[in-house]
DNA sequence: TATGAATGAGCGTTCATTCAT
DNA sequence: AATGAATGAACGCTCATTCAT
């Protein structure tokens, strides 16, 4: 039987002073993200990520709806992060190759500011609850590759090859990057960074 | 509590018959398989399991002690496709280029005859359950690449960098194809198999 | 849906040749005594029995019903064996002290030659599963030992009492002492047996 | 698995209020006793201990960590109620026929008050799940019952016997008694309790 | 006749979610 | 607004019993 009286779900909006959440609703956000990252959505019981956020059990469900609503707000806060270091000040008047360096630095700092993050979307890209906005957002960083890449392509600054492919294998091979000087001890270098650019440059130019 | 008589396990060895595994065993390896790509090990139920093989839920652990068990058999016999299609009849004459080419095609088999395999490998990666044979078998592959890799570079033939960086990417620009082809409904066509292979050997050429 | 064939169950009658059961059957019901006896009936799985009696899983079910009709034909041989040793050859025309002593040398061969049976009837005495001709076996050792302690009470020999008192503090007083010599290391010893002998008597005599 | 957040287990000290346990925590407890008493610990399910104390099934397990952990709750809990009838209060100076009578009509204080408890204590005395406490208030009890009786046989008020016998015989005596009342419906008469009183001590006496 | 692979109901236990406080 | 005790459905797993061989 459903409860008759209406439950006043705090909306994230409502929650906002002056643009940034509650308290609460960023300690809760921010164990979820560490929990999910290193044990996985289905793994992670809710009462932990209470425990780990510093609120009762119950609290979780005055900020989300269910389990599968913080995994989306989880997934969409991600998203816009990486999509805010992709997509903001893009130089679209320079070089394919500025470009490119722009989304290379533009991916290191992600991966360096929110290894989490970055663990996070790799290992839950393909699950279900993946919700409209969460998608949206998902979008908005594809297409705007896309866009760079044909006009690039236009321009003779990059191979001639699908986009998406291209696209593709370069995020792929960033990816690879960041999961192996994870496994490992040594973080993300600077050497690193360049040389792995450079190589991975090589892949686009024509 | 773990059962004090006697289970009979059917071991690996002992099931075969003519080299294949009994027909549920067999059965019970592929459902999971498929699920444990599709939601998770975590997030895929044991009677789910038993379900899609055909078998009754008790059925499940005469084959395998637990769990756990199960998803590591499920990871070697990944890891064991996975192997044998790169390590064997590796061309140790040819040039790095051949042997690229070699290492490409077998990665493109892999995803082509073993969809899920590749899936499962890719999201399961990190987790805690892989057990010492397991992560034998991961080592074996590296190793091999990391030869390869090496040799090349003292040929010339490869660029010089950290040979487990290059590794990484090409693994990570592969592994990245792959996904965006499966998200698609495009499968991986032969066009764009040997575009993507000359655009990653880019990244190693010297 | 009930089987529509007749299962032919080997009774117990049927399978005696010489007034002794079949090897199985009779390695079973030890297998089983020696269980029940360390771990309980609940506590012991039939697939332990079989593997503890060397035979199939399914084998049991040709000679038992189910496992409540193997812990009752276990409780009634023990049952049995211990009516065997306290109503057979009672001196009737003797003194209530010499039958005493006949009781409580029976009772001592019933604990040594089988021990796992005297523990099984204790652990097991309020169990439900109990049927009828179990409880039979039971209530002709109590009826007898009434008769026994009537006629001597008749005749003077021991106290005016309820004979039920005196029986159950007896039969208690004995139990008590096989647990706890069972606990220990050490055995039943003569001397034990005679001095616990004399002090329960005391109990007994006007 | 055990879960991996912390689980607030009421400790028993922190769930008294005023000396008694939570309602709750009372009520589980109440029903384990009643069930393990009347048909065993391995016999009784845990959702039945639930439905009988009147809670969910999961709430059982925010009190104690497992059924384990129950039982062995119930049997501190009888044995302490034991240990304080039969320890406290006992006539040091008094002679040994009045310190017997005490512990006499301890045990009858302690069957007649908490029947169940005193079957619970008769049928899982062997088990396996005994831990180092409950052991330990077992010890107390037969330490006291042993002092007793060496020094009453150093004042030649009690017979010259292996202590432990007569304890053995004594103990075994009154439960012997407590179960034959218990099958039939009369209950424990003060009779029958002083007249089987005087029997036992038969047995104790020079 | 004897087996043991197979089953599914039911076990002990966990955890997403609710709701009285 | 925040809590955490309470819940019961569902989990991983066991085992009494069946039945094809």
């Amino acid at each position: 039987m459903p409860s008759d009286y209406t439950i006043k779900l705090r909306s994230p909006v409502k929650a906002e002073t002056n643009g940034h959440l509650s308290e609460k609703h960023e300690a809760i956000l921010a164990a979820a993200l560490d929990l999910f990252a290193e044990r996985t959505y289905d793994g992670t019981p809710m009462p932990l990520v209470a425990e780990r956020a510093g609120v009762g059990a119950g609290t979780i469900y005055r900020y989300f709806r269910s389990k599968e609503a913080l995994v989306n707000a989880v997934y969409r806060r991600c998203m816009e992060h990486q999509r805010r270091l992709l997509l903001e000040d893009v130089p679209v008047e320079a070089t394919a190759r500025e470009q490119f360096r722009h989304w290379w630095r533009g991916m290191c700092q992600f991966a360096t500011e929110n290894p989490q993050g970055f663990v996070f979307l790799e290992t839950h890209h393909h699950e279900s609850y993946r919700d409209a906005e969460s998608q949206e957002l998902l979008d908005q960083v594809r297409a705007g590759a896309h866009t760079l890449v044909e006009n690039a392509q236009a321009r003779g600054e990059v191979r001639q090859a699908t986009p998406d492919v291209l696209i593709s294998l370069v995020f792929g091979a960033f990816t690879g990057l960041v999961k192996w000087t994870m496994e490992g001890d040594c973080g993300l270098t600077e050497e690193t960074i360049s040389d792995a650019e450079e190589r991975v440059w090589q892949m686009l130019r024509p």
